[in-house]
DNA sequence: CTGAAAGCGCTTACAG
DNA sequence: CTGAAAGCGCTTACAG
């Protein structure tokens, strides 16, 4: 490979004019060094100009799962709002632990400018130490406890859930069951205080058979659905609080032979890339995804390019209520009036 | 930062022996070193040990789409079998377009040990000008002309196409489509000749009214099936080849309210996330993808790490014929043997 | 505008 | 096993 110093000595000038030039300076030579720098095939070293300018040129992307259709869908929209501006993403997945996280933060630091996160767990440990060192990050859907100055951008999940419940209030549910991720996260947090407070408004409280808290994953939807389903009065409709979930759950059900919307219903925060092809198409709190990864790595590019030391800033997307085919009101066998004569007789449709 | 002269000169020795303790190598001041790296918070920057080892610690992985389920799982496979080995992943998305991965490539080339390249069409220029840079790289799901030497994870497309074809053969079909991808992809090519082997061996060929090309995403999907729909004898079954297309595929049949497999038969390549939850549930060719990355990446990791230089090794992998609720013989309607008779009535319930 | 020179933070023959 | 020294390929005050 050319380095710097061949297309100085071809050219006939110093390497320091090489350099200027590169930068873009003006510079007498100019026409000679372009050439010389063809006629080698030069490019510039990335490795040698990171070690003197201090810019790394790259940007560490860190995910719970890529294999996620939202976090894809972020990751897309990371690049094609960076693209321009000269920064390679560092993709890793964190496989929503904090342990795995905080390695790979320790890992990439020193070779990224900046990070695009989305914690694990609030309390999770490894934001902190990126700004004790001085490395800009915007965190991503997830906060993390006390941390403030971190560029925020995240989804309305109080007022999302508080639609889906107050959709099903509004339908006559009142055995209302909500499948949520974890309470340490974000996600989990939000969407359940906004998931209790649409509740609360319709007079319903979550019943603490109902209260479930799974992994975000879509075999805990699946299981806990299950667990539902199991229970002598099961819930007439189901809140889930995350796409794989969601999926988890429609799974169960299927499985179980429960009907959607006839037995149960069901509503997903998120939606599905099938959601509108499935039968019943999914009612769900619907979301930006690809937006949301395009906000998040402005705000890091504005702290990288111009220099923005401003506090944390926060955003956060609105959600918007998608009402398909998955609820309708619960069926007579299931109406909380006439519940009690007919499961004296019956036993109840979905509880088996 | 603390620099290895900063800890050279508080356990006082030269730092070159703190190099070789890094490097792992015997050295009798360990422990005094040790010590040292760890109250200064030690840790060597990765730029100027790639400036001096050549080593970059990266592997660049580039494909056409991150959002395609297919590729987030082959990437998810590609960070599973690195872990360990010490590499990063410098993500790109070539967006199907050969300039933009050409583009993407020269700029990555310098930062990585190694690429993991699903070309974007075979007639991709990148590929050669990594050989020709001595930057080794597999090439995933997709080969490039002329790149024998190149290491290549692929499935089995012919053999898969073939197998949905003969599916639908059995089943009575006869006016059979596919929507294929561009021909100057290999799964575009191999899928399209084995589809045609597959109908061959049926005795049928494929009716160039019924031979369609998009271009492996939803929207030319749709498109295509609703010009299909809409030919005055349209198909009693339809092959895509696929995730993307077939999805696009479902819902131009949805809106058309075109009823599966009543109507009309549909067989994918790829499978989709909730293809079992689908009513029908979608029949399929399956294939394995986080184990395609996985397999990908061993066989970079191995001429990374191992120095192997053998000539390309091929890698094909095998496809499962997944029967499920979306095929089933041609209704009596569209039955060739009375088709004639009927259509002079009825003109046949799914041309219009 | 330009060049000589120092230095970014390491690694690695070379000699001991 | 160890240290002095050169050098990886650039950039950037400094002096002109």
């Amino acid at each position: 490979m050319a380095t710097i110093y061949d297309v100085a000595a071809r050219a006939g000038v110093s390497t320091a004019t090489v350099s200027r030039w590169l930068a873009g300076q003006p510079v007498r030579a100019a026409a000679v060094i372009r050439e010389a720098v063809e006629e080698l095939g030069y490019s510039p070293s990335p490795m040698a100009q990171s070690l003197k300018s201090g810019r790394r040129g790259a940007i560490g992307v860190v995910v719970p799962d890529v294999t996620n259709p939202f976090f894809a869908a972020v990751v897309k929209g990371l690049e094609q709002a960076s693209r321009g501006f000269g920064y390679h993403m560092l993709l890793a997945n964190s496989d929503e632990s904090s342990e795995l996280e905080a390695d790979i933060l320790a890992e990439l630091t020193p070779r990224v400018d900046g990070f695009i996160l989305a914690p694990a767990h609030e309390q999770d440990l490894g934001p902190h130490a990126l700004s004790e060192a001085g490395v800009p990050a915007v965190l991503l859907d997830r906060e993390v406890s006390g941390g403030e100055a971190f560029d925020v951008v995240l989804v309305d999940n109080e007022g999302g859930a508080r639609a889906a419940a107050s959709h099903l209030v509004s339908l006559g549910h009142e055995r209302i069951a909500m499948i949520n991720g974890p309470t340490d996260t974000t996600p989990g947090r939000g969407r359940r205080a906004g998931f209790l407070a649409g509740l609360a408004e319709g007079d319903l409280a979550l019943d603490p058979v109902y209260d479930m808290t799974g992994d975000f994953r879509e075999e805990s939807g699946r299981q806990i659905t299950l667990q539902l389903l199991a229970l002598p009065e099961s819930p007439t409709a189901i809140f889930t609080a995350n796409n794989l979930m969601t999926v988890g759950a429609l799974k169960a059900l299927r499985d179980m032979r429960v009907r959607v919307p006839d037995d149960i219903s069901i509503i997903g925060f998120d939606d599905l890339s099938l959601g509108s092809l499935l039968q019943p198409p999914l009612t769900c709190i619907a979301r930006p995804d690809v937006e949301q990864g395009a906000l998040a790595m402005r705000l890091l590019l504005s702290r990288l390019t111009d220099g923005i030391l401003d506090d944390g800033r926060h955003i956060v997307l609105n959600t918007s209520l998608l009402v398909r085919g998955s609820t309708r009101a619960p069926s007579a066998a299931h109406a909380p009036e006439i519940r009690p004569r007919l499961r004296a007789r019956s036993g109840g449709a979905t509880s088996e």
